[in-house]
DNA sequence: CGGTACGTTGAGTCATATCAACCATAGTGG
DNA sequence: CCACTATGGTTGATATGACTCAACGTACCG
């Protein structure tokens, strides 16, 4: 966490750049945040809040990725979902004014400002179009929730297992080659699935074999999207 | 949907008996909506809205059960909610300004209000407080449905169903007798706990075997809460 | 009285979890 | 430099939870 020449983004450039919610802010207010933030660095590993901690502000993402997820019995992680620039985390349990419900830790070395919950308040109360769009973004996330608890509820493994390929595709892009630009664990792969290790492995290589995707460890290259839609059943 | 001589609610009045969001409204602005505001009346089976409409309001519920689905694959049922007095619905979709991710169906008779968009939108941007408390209710929301997909993900569907007995005794509670307030189907049980009607059965005959519960037709009997939170898992 | 919706039970099957062994890699410390 | 350990990946064997299909009972309704 120690800050080097790094110099601290700004947030009007950042917003514009990322598309975060503070676009919506006005001169005065980006002013007030970039003054009042605080600027911080992870890695790795590394765990920015844990489920049950009280947060006292919330997290917007400038580079990196990171892991929003829940711990069931016995340890098992659930990933609910991922946040990478433009993102919020933590606002959730910041605005129901609940500890979090969730853990979150660093996939890509990140860099992220901390923004105190007063300010958000504030903001709320003195700028409904920025109120209005944060109620966008729960609304928005809320049936994003709906549809993986409908997905979970209904599809087998390997549906959901070629769903979550082509979430990563559209969340993170591939590059010319077409790898996928995140690289997970096989376990971090089933802990979205919400399935085991092993079955994920078993099913990739199945995948494999039926020349959808190609597998060069943790890399994972798209041969086939058109063949893991027909699998996943997105459309109807 | 006649009315026949049934008085229309007032929006004070029912904010206060059941604890809607309206409580932190002004009396003008309790005015505004008893003014405009559609009063009606559904009976059990009785569809509000379905998936894919374009919604232009929200309904405040004001007597009744009502629940909130999403249609997955083959036509079966996810039971994402169920709404009861001073809940709303709809207002997910008003606000993210997207079509419905569910469909709403009557459960039990029902009184509803329905608030156009307008109003809705007029408010947040009026009454900072009011539209703290949405985004409030938006974020509580969010962390439960959090939890949902973390059980559906890793519990076993014995441990579900007895998790969802105890959320239906918390949320509808039970009478003098134990009887749990709400009546559902075997299906609709199952539609909640994301499992085969069947399951929900056999399951809920072993619970009665084991003295957990007892069952008259469509009447749960909840005996033994506690067995019921130790096969749940809900502490830890 | 036949029809429709719901509930129940049994039997068979299959997808998925679990358990166990093993390999590869990288980092650590003596 | 080598043993040591930890972490992640892979594969096989086995067990079983849960689904599906099918038959049948029951109750209510027009």
């Amino acid at each position: 966490m120690k800050q080097h020449d790094i110099p601290v983004p700004l947030c009007n450039k950042c917003a514009l750049e990322s598309g975060s919610l503070f676009k919506h802010l006005s001169p005065d207010e980006i002013i007030t945040i970039n003054f009042e933030k605080d600027f911080r660095q992870y890695r790795r590993g590394d765990i920015l809040y844990q489920e049950g901690n009280r947060i006292s502000g919330f997290y917007c993402i400038h580079s990196g990725i990171i892991k929003v997820y829940k711990t069931g019995l016995d340890g098992k992680e659930q990933i609910i979902r991922f946040a990478k620039a433009g993102d919020y985390i933590a606002y959730r349990s910041v605005l129901s004014n609940e500890p979090a419900c969730t853990s979150a830790k660093v996939i890509e070395d990140c860099q992220v400002c901390f923004i105190p919950s007063e300010i958000l308040v504030s903001l709320i109360k003195t700028n409904p179009e920025y109120a209005l769009e944060l109620l966008k973004l729960a609304c928005h996330e809320l049936g994003e929730a709906n549809s993986f608890i409908t997905d979970i509820a209904q599809k087998t493994v390997r549906e959901r297992l070629a769903e979550v390929l082509l979430f990563l595709v559209h969340d993170f892009g591939i590059d010319e080659q077409q790898y996928l630009k995140v690289s997970l664990t096989r376990e971090e792969l089933a802990n979205i699935v919400g399935t085991a290790t092993e079955s994920v492995i078993r099913l990739l290589s199945e995948f494999k074999t039926d020349k959808l995707v190609e597998l060069n460890g943790r890399k994972i290259r798209i041969l086939n999207e058109r063949g893991l839609e027909k699998i996943s059943n997105v459309f109807s």
